[in-house]
DNA sequence: ACACAAATTGAAAATGGTTATCAATATCAA
DNA sequence: TTGATATTGATAACCATTTTCAATTTGTGT
């Protein structure tokens, strides 16, 4: 992704005869800016802070835009909610997660998808998206006690 | 397990200090009899059918508790609702999903499993559980139009 | 057997994340 | 600038799942 993820957005938007507003590039902003795995409620919280007037609705309706414009990543993990991750051009990655604290841990491992391939050829199934989740506690929560 | 399933959770609610109650070994019974990967609305469904006095909710917390009590597995793919499939005793298996018409085909791969740990090693991460799901088009919806 | 405390049930209401509705507003091609 | 259309924000609706609660059932001790 060599230009502005905002240039992007709205080359798709255009492409697709939707329109460029205001609300979806600063949205889109705060997205980069925040860290990987958003919930649409946590970005939420983290646009109202710059941009008060932006709604909830918004918020949703725009990253499931980012998805279909391959800007951004869906991920449903156990707790609940659907969380988004910025897509990369870069190899697909999988997730450690700690059932503890919460932390989440990417990682990639080509031997892995590999596998998943032959899987897939002996069953005779053509293989779209996969979803590989390890869950467990990480270092930090290893030591603790409770 | 060798035992009835009904006697293995009796077993399991006297352990507990919860009760054995005739809706429980009906559900359960019922739940046997079905196939793999029900949500709890299907099992509702054909509870019903056999058992027209047992009340939804039941059937939910039923099946919470067949859970809890290891006899039966839950799985969240991405079609929105809770599935659960019947615990086996035998190896950890992950899952092949049809996009199209929904067909769900295990496997199970001991080099992927290997390969796993090995990921989670490296990160000192314990694993507890994982999902390994692989999303596309089965052999039978390859070949449709549309 | 019997009684009673505690768990369970069924029906209905509540929950909570997400999506749809709708009138007001903003966008963009002509 | 205009007008057709998409978007917005606030709120209501959705919908799978949980909770609530009064009535009922279960199991333990007597």
């Amino acid at each position: 992704m060599r230009k502005k993820p905002t240039e992007y957005l709205t080359e798709y938007l255009a492409v697709k005869g939707l329109k460029s507003t205001t609300q979806r590039d600063k949205i889109l902003n705060v997205f980069i800016a925040a860290g990987q795995h958003l919930s649409a409620e946590e970005l939420f919280l983290s646009v109202k802070k710059l941009h008060p007037g932006i709604g909830y609705a918004t918020v949703y309706r725009t990253l499931k835009l980012l998805a279909e414009a391959g800007l951004a990543q869906e991920q449903r993990f156990e707790d609940g909610f659907t969380r988004y991750e910025h897509a990369k051009t870069d190899a697909h990655h999988d997730h450690l997660i700690c059932t503890r604290c919460g932390t989440i841990i990417e990682f990639e491992n080509e031997r892995i998808e590999q596998l998943q391939q032959d899987v897939a050829k002996k069953n005779r199934f053509k293989v779209q998206t996969h979803k590989l989740e390890l869950y467990g506690l990480c270092a930090e929560c290893q030591g603790k006690k409770n």
